[in-house]
DNA sequence: CGCGCATATCCTCTGCCTGAGCAAAAGTCG
DNA sequence: CGACTTTTGCTCAGGCAGAGGATATGCGCG
């Protein structure tokens, strides 16, 4: 029998709902997972209409910004499940992988679509003040794990920003590739048949996907500085402090504000409106809106300070 | 007749030689073009080791680094020319594009590869002393293409530099995709079986591949600022000047010597050898060598300046 | 109405990094 | 030896980012 080639569509769908980083998610046989669907040749011209297609079919929402991320292409990626895709073991499965942002995170309208936070998967992303870190140390442990080796010690300590570099938001990658390399994280050991120990962290997701959203959140992270795309998850009009707050769940801790509005301002970004609202009890913010200049594809995103707390 | 699904394989396997960027090419029936091969997945277990399979088979050389760029899946992206992978029109190739480095430029086996320069594609990209520019003012054409047109006119300002934010040379990718909008390219014409107009920038390449290859750059530039990538082309020794030479090829502009050593050492991404090579007819130059360090994924690049002289 | 409170907004100060260039060191060439 | 070239070390000024003080403008309450 011959196998066939198939490639799947997998999509990063992320918002931002009341302050948290959110990502739509479906409940699979084996867990939870990213939305996805089979690219048909013959139906569709591009992937991005295919997949534009099948999450406004299974979801109900439609995607406005759309980028892609990675194409997935290792045998086995699947294994040692049976195919999610096509349901034929012998096909050849590749899949592509993208990222889209919506402003306004609605209900979907299938039941077993859900908008979860980052933070259920990757609990040691956020540093923001008042939320739940990781209890443990996954840094001692990635030490311990890495003692000795002389290529692991330095990776461990520079994706992690022990080193003078410090935390980098955008390296969610690496970190996740290392707790894996590691065995902290349940897909670990699911992939490698083995015993479940007792320090993972997170929550687990199907096939690689936990994979996928780290790739997303990276590039994310990473494209907030150089491009102006933090405007596609916001709404309309929205106040300096809206924006920040935006920026702050995506980025996982918190920034100087007087600061960051300055950045912001000087940026052309964002012009003001007259409108002002009243949301918190304090004085009444001014409402802007996203400028002309942030819709170029090269505009340059804002400039954002580094993390300067410790992770440990 | 069912139209099967075929996975192609580009890379853009980049090498500096002599200070300047240089490509791999091969040719072709319609003109020149990147190295590619047809993914089996009988074959190949993952794709980076297919390419890696089809290079060395085709130019026997080998392939050190190599990092996956983006995946064209558009149907009609060969048309109107025939297949050239598959021979066979009816099906629809998706392909993969990749970015690989060499550190040594060897001689291709292949009678029909060679080593170009990227200048040949992209006049326009290279702003160092001393080389040629392109001669029309690429800048004055697209304005006046996008004169009136209130999206438009921002987009090329932004693209190359007009803005305040200056030349970004990442933007390598935007600057073509305005070129080939504006008709300014050869590629246009043909893709869409129009006149040729005088006023064409840069030799031709088949199929999308001039595009592939201003998404190598503009990838590669703009790893060099964050990851330690610089050092895939290097040699294992080198001195400050030829890693300066190469920033500045990549780059396509030329920075200060006095400060890219302050970065380069305060970076903790080289170390002093002992030797001294004397190559120049001024003083002796210390060898340096790549540390540790840089080795790590995550490893944060250079710190580099912008380009601050003027495009037009 | 005046007061305390909360948030938004404005402004200042300081240290560090970057851009720019002078100058010495260490060779070659004639 | 003197002119020239390139490497290497060093200084200095301007600008920007981090940090925080101070003011503006609303609310709720006595």
């Amino acid at each position: 029998m011959e196998r066939r080639l198939v490639i799947g569509l997998n999509v990063v769908l992320a918002a931002v709902r009341d302050g948290e980083p959110v990502v739509l998610c479906v409940k699979r046989p084996g867990g939870w997972g990213l939305p996805f669907g089979r690219f048909d040749p013959e139906d569709h011209r591009t992937f991005e209409l295919a997949l534009r297609d099948f999450v406004e079919r299974q979801t109900a929402l439609p995607l406005e910004y759309v980028e892609q991320l990675y194409t997935f292409g290792d045998r086995g990626r699947e294994a040692p499940r049976a195919s999610l895709v096509s349901g034929d073991e012998a096909d050849r499965i590749v899949s592509v992988g993208y990222l889209a942002l919506s402003s306004d995170a609605l209900t979907p309208s299938l039941e077993s679509a859900a908008w979860r936070r980052w933070s259920t998967f990757f609990p040691w992303e956020d540093h923001r003040e008042g939320t739940i870190r990781s209890s443990a140390d996954i840094v001692g442990q990635l030490r311990q794990w890495a003692a000795g080796d002389e290529a692991l010690a330095p990776r461990v300590d520079v994706a992690f920003g022990a080193g003078e570099a410090g935390w980098e938001e955008e390296n969610a990658l690496d970190r996740y590739e290392l707790m894996y390399e590691a065995r902290l994280v349940a897909e670990a050991h699911r992939d490698r048949d083995g015993v479940e120990g007792p320090l993972l962290h997170g929550e687990a997701m199907i096939s690689d996907h936990r994979r996928i959203l780290a790739t997303a959140i990276g590039r994310l992270r990473g494209k907030l500085r150089y491009r102006s795309v933090i405007f596609k998850l916001m709404g309309e009009e929205f106040t300096l402090r809206e924006l920040q707050e935006s920026v702050e769940a995506i980025l996982g801790f918190d920034i100087h504000t007087q600061n960051f509005r300055r950045g912001v301002e000087s940026a052309n970004l964002v012009e003001k409106t007259e409108t002002t609202v009243q949301a918190t009890g304090g004085r009444p913010a001014a409402l802007y809106r996203a400028t002309g200049l942030s819709e170029a594809p090269a505009a340059t995103g804002l400039a954002l300070p580094r993390f300067r707390g410790t992770v440990l």
